[in-house]
Parts: C-alpha cells; structure tokens; sequence
RNA sequence: GGCCUCGUAGCUCAGUGGAUAGAGCAGCAGCCUUCUAAGCUGCGGGUCAUAGGUUCGAAUCCUAUCGGGGUCACCA
C-alpha cells in the first residue's frame, strides 16, 4: 500500500534532513482534498519543530526528498504546511490491474486462532420482535461479517430469555380467556399470538389495579396485590419446581414463539451459529455465586440473599441471587458468560445490547473480576442507542411500538409501489419483480438504520425510511444494477472488460478520484472492525457510489472510441460494481442485477 | 441528586487534532432521441449549545454551565 511506503519515506527524509526521528503519530496522511491537486497530502507542521524553518520550506525540502527517492511520486505542490503529492499513474493503474478481478477484495483471510463471539438478538418470548429488535439484529450481523472480514474468526450467538415471569403472564393470559387458540386456528404468527395475549394480561392487569386503587390501596401496593400477578408468580414458581402442567404449556407457547422468530429473522435475512437459552445457563449462575460466598469475594446475608460490595469500583452493592434462592438478571449472565469463555475461550466477547443496560454490563465485568475472571477484560458491550420516533419513545403498553414483521412488509409495499410508477418491472417476470422489491425494501430498511453511528441515539422517521432517493440503501443498490447493466452492454458489443496496463492510457480526474476512493477500502473495513461500527462501511458505500454517479456522468463508457480508455473505464466499472457488492455485504444488503 | 451519554444547516446525519465544517431530505432553477433520470448540475441555508483553557492549529482534547436521553430494583 502507498501509505506504508510513504510513511516510511517521509520518515527517513526528516531523519535525513534533519537527523530527526519522527514518531509514528507525528506522521498524519490523509487523501487531499478535492479542491487541491495531489492524491496524498502529508501534514509537515510536526516536523516544524526539527526543521527550524517555515512549514512552506519543510515540506518543498521533504517533497523535494520524496520526489527524488521514491518511484511512485510523480509530483508535488506545498500550500501552507500541507505538501500535496501526486502519485503517478502507473501505481493507480497497476493496482487496478491486478486487482479488479479479485472477489474478495478489501477481505482478509481468518488468521485469528481465538474466536471472537457476537452475542446479538437476545429476545424475550412473550412478545414479537420490533423496531429496536431490528437495530439490534441488524448491528450483530453486520459487525459479525465486518470482524470476518478483517481477519477474525467469528462466532454468532443468540441469547434466548426463555424463562421469567413475563413470560408467566403470557401463560396465564391464554389458560384463561385463550379458548385454545393456536397459530393455525387464529392464523397468527406464533411470536404474534403471544404477544397477543401478553397485551391482554396488561390489559386486565391494569383494571385489577385500577379496581383496588379505587378500594384506596396505593398503586404500588396494587400492582404487587393483584390477583393476576400473583397467579403468574405461582406459575413461574411451577415451573421452576418442573410442575408438568406449566412446562407443557411453556414449551407449547416457546414453540410457536421460535417457529415466528425463524420466520422473521429469516426475512430480514440474519442468522446464527448457535442459540442458548436462560433456561439452560441460569443454573450455571448459581453455581458461580455459590463458588463465590465459599471464596469469601461474595457475601450472603442473613435473609439468605447474596451480595457484592463494589464500593471500592465506584459502584454500588449489587444483587447476585434473591432471598429465596431464585435468580436475577446477574446470576444469568454470570452463568453466560462463563460458559461462553468455557466453550470457545474467546480472543473478545462482544455483547450488542442496548446503552441503557452500560451500568449492568460494566458491574458484570467487575463481578467476574472478583471470581478470578482475568478474562473479564475481553468483554466488550457494543452499546447502541435507542431508536425513537417522531412521536417520542417507543412504549409497548401505549401500542407506539413498531412491528418487525409489520414494517419489513410496508418497506416491501413500497418498493413495489415505487418499481412500478417508474416503470422499472416492464420486463421482469413476477418471481424476479417480489425478489427485487424485497431486495430493495430491506435495502432501504438496512441502509437506513446502519448508517447511523450505533452509539447514538436515532430518529426513525418512517416517512424518511422509506425514500429510496439520495443518501439511500436503493441509491447505492441502483448504482450497482447500473453498472452491471453497462457490463452487460459491453458483452453484448462484444468488447472485452480486461485491462492491460498501457502507458499510452490516459488517467482523468473523474478516474483518479474513483480509484483513490476503491484503494480506501481495505483500510475501512479495518478501522470499522476496530471501532466495531458498520456505519463507517455504509457511510463508505454511499460515498464511493456518489463518485461512480460522478464518473458515469462526466465520461463515456461504450462511446469512448479509444480503445485503452474503454477498457481503462470497463474494468474500474466492473472494479466498482465489486466493490460496492463487497460494502453492501458486510452490511447484510443484497445488490440487485438490474433495477 | 451521583454516574454515563448526546448537542453540527429548517429536518435526518457524516466529519474525533489540520486546509474555506460536508452529504441527503425539504425549497428554488436547469438536464432524459445519449452507457438506466431510483440519476446529474447549480443556488440559497452554520456563533459546530454556551463560556473559559491546552495547542503552531480545536466541531474534535480538558474544565464549567445550559439543554435532551439513559441509569442508579430481591425487573429483564
């Protein structure tokens, strides 16, 4: 790569120049900027200081340097303490040429021996997935495929929370008014089912509540009061002793839930290689905390509940296991976690879980630390923020929440809408059309959500979300169906898209810019793997396709009558299809052939 | 209240130590006998929340203040 050599050149030039050495960080490259001429500008105003000169005579001495001892700098011009080098042409066609018939370009092989695990997804059962379930799912799998790509080995782990008292509530909600209600019966997805009679629980809930409050019982009496609640606990506590009925029932309604969630995950196109459940680790939990009183690091009080004193941390004292033996939210991820390190001793173990659970994932680390868990050190909580609406938060109890299934179909409806009033379908056979609207639709939907910086908090605008014009999923998917759509004209003409490096070829400015945009790529999926965030490879798909669009409308392709620069721009179209189709899959974005 | 986090154009977002802070949307004006107009070109739009500080250089780092969000459960 240029950078390397040029940082090593630069490098030598100060230590020539003037007997200095030059620490990595003070050397800062970066692409030059539109409006300037050159490819890489290097930044002199740290040398200043060795140079005892202005920074215009540093960087005409060490451009003067480089232009003498390093082949590949054609040029160079200095404004201000920036020295602007060009870089000559036969390194840009060069590395066109021996890489635009690479598939995997940009793409390391897996070298790492450790794996790294991405837990994502995580649902409860007693509900469908929604919109922050999407954020969520969407962030894992990209970032699992962007890890992959810079060399990782990667496993994908989903975290069912299969057990609990929400769960009870669903239960109990469909013994009673559920009238034997199944998903064939009902024709309702599983998941939908029974959320379903989630919904109805909270609904009668409320009134049993309300009724109290009425008799003059305060409302947090009331809601621990309520006969519902306490038939639900009654249930969670049969279940937890293994009462046949409740087990039943719960594998009964788990089962249906799971049949929907492969559906849905299968739709958006995400998957795993493994799932665990709560129902199975939670005991390994126990066990630690346990393995922790005997070691004296956790301490049990009278009442027979376990605690840990992270006064020393900064934190608070914290809950490991309930007065009655049974478990908390800790004692599960400690269980988690430690079988995750058993399994698979992970090189990093990456959590994407929402930003408001930072405090839990910050005194699980400590936790483990206080058991001996120097491995602790290696988790890391990919925390992402909230999506909120125009109308505020999401909130399941007020119906403001949007569906999963709900919205992938709405952004298929649309796509389908907006193919067919631009007339895009006219030669598409049916099976073809519905691909291409999915394709689009989850495009858009992708696009949309993985461009923003996960750690923020976001703005779902589903009017926005569905526009397919602009700094768009369909905009980067349309530049690719382009270009191929020119690939295949060119078949068909029967001009061949092979590039033999020439020196009579020329190297134009749309060119130029197209390919410093493609030689980038390598170095981007590194640094999104690094600071794990795939919105720097959407955020890169888009850019690069802007500069495509720049080109196709500056250049000709097909009409370009020399031969050399048809083939110089055939071969940086097919080179830029590849590309974009590479940025598109670490995101989980399907290109289309045509649209 | 303690801790965490965010605040950039009317709106949604890029930009985390370098040049005159950028896109898209929305608004206005152009471009389809042409390789796909889901596109391209142009115009207008900014006290980078505020005030200090560090630095040759700050949207970016530090401190304080203001504003939004999160969190501090024998919920998950």
């Amino acid at each position: 790569m240029i950078e390397q050599i040029l940082t090593n050149k630069v490098t030598e030039a100060v230590k020539t120049l003037y007997q200095s050495d030059a620490a990595p960080s003070q050397i800062q490259l970066q692409n030059t900027r539109k409006e300037f001429e050159g490819d890489i500008t290097v930044v002199v105003f740290p040398f200043t200081k060795s140079s005892r000169k202005s920074p215009e005579a540093t960087a005409s001495e060490i451009g003067e340097y480089l232009k003498s001892n390093m082949e590949e700098v054609e040029s160079y011009n200095v404004i201000k303490g920036f020295l602007n080098i060009t870089v000559k042409k036969d390194y840009w066609l060069s590395f066109l040429s021996t890489n635009y018939g690479s598939a995997n370009f940009g793409f390391r092989d897996v070298s790492s021996s450790q794996p790294v695990v991405v837990e994502y997804s995580s649902p409860n059962t007693n509900k469908p997935l929604h919109l922050g379930h999407i954020r969520n799912n969407l962030l894992g799998f990209s970032l699992s495929r962007i890890l992959q790509s810079a060399g990782k080995k990667v496993v994908k782990v989903n975290l069912v929370n299969d057990r609990g008292i929400h769960i009870c509530k669903s239960m109990l909600a469909w013994q009673r008014w559920g009238n034997g209600e199944t998903p064939e019966s009902s024709g309702l997805k599983g998941d939908h089912l029974v959320g379903k009679y989630y919904v109805i629980f909270d609904k009668y809930f409320k009134q049993q509540i309300a009724g109290l409050v009425a008799t003059g019982m305060y409302a947090e009496e009331a809601s621990k009061k309520a006969p519902l609640i306490l038939e639900a606990q009654q249930i969670l506590q049969k279940w937890e002793a293994g009462d046949k009925e409740a087990v039943d029932l719960w594998k009964k309604m788990n089962g249906w839930v799971y049949k929907g969630f492969a559906e849905t995950y299968k739709t958006l196109g995400i998957e795993f290689d493994k799932t665990d459940y709560e129902s199975q680790t939670y005991l390994i939990g126990k066990k630690l905390v346990e393995e922790g009183v005997q070691k004296g690091v956790y301490t049990r009080r009278e009442d027979g509940s376990v605690w840990i004193d992270l006064g020393a941390e900064g934190m608070d004292e914290k809950l490991l296991l309930r007065s009655d033996g049974t478990s908390v939210y800790m004692t599960q991820d400690l269980g988690t976690a430690m079988q995750r390190y058993d399994d698979y001793k992970p090189e990093q173990l990456i959590y994407v879980v929402g930003n408001e659970q930072e405090y839990h994932f910050n005194v699980l680390k400590v936790v483990l630390k206080h058991l001996g868990c120097e491995w602790s050190e290696s988790m890391y909580h990919l925390s992402y923020g909230m999506v909120e609406l125009p109308a505020g938060k999401m909130k399941s109890r007020e119906g403001t929440v949007v569906d999963a299934d709900d919205l992938m179909q709405e952004m298929f409806d649309t796509s389908e809408a907006m193919a067919r009033e631009l007339g895009k379908i006219d030669s598409f056979d049916d099976e073809e059309a519905k691909t291409l609207y999915r394709t689009i639709g989850l495009g858009a939907l992708k696009y949309f959500i993985l461009k923003v910086d996960p750690k923020k908090n976001m703005l779902f605008n589903p009017a926005e979300s569905v526009d397919f014009n602009g700094n768009t999923g369909p905009f980067i998917q349309y530049t690719y169906a382009r270009i191929k759509s020119v690939l295949r004209k060119a078949a068909e003409a029967g001009y061949e898209v092979s590039f033999a490096p020439s020196g009579s070829v020329e190297l134009l400015k749309p060119e130029r810019e197209l390919l410093r945009k493609i030689h980038d790529f390598p170095a981007i999926v590194t640094q999104a793997a690094e600071l794990h965030s795939p919105a720097i490879i959407a955020n890169y798909a888009f850019d690069l396709a802007s500069e495509y669009n720049r080109f196709y409308h500056e250049l000709t392709i097909l009409k370009e009558e020399n031969l050399s620069s048809r083939a110089l721009r055939l071969s940086l179209s097919q080179f830029t299809a590849k590309v974009i189709a590479n940025a598109l899959w670490l995101l989980g974005i399907d290109v289309p052939e045509r649209m």
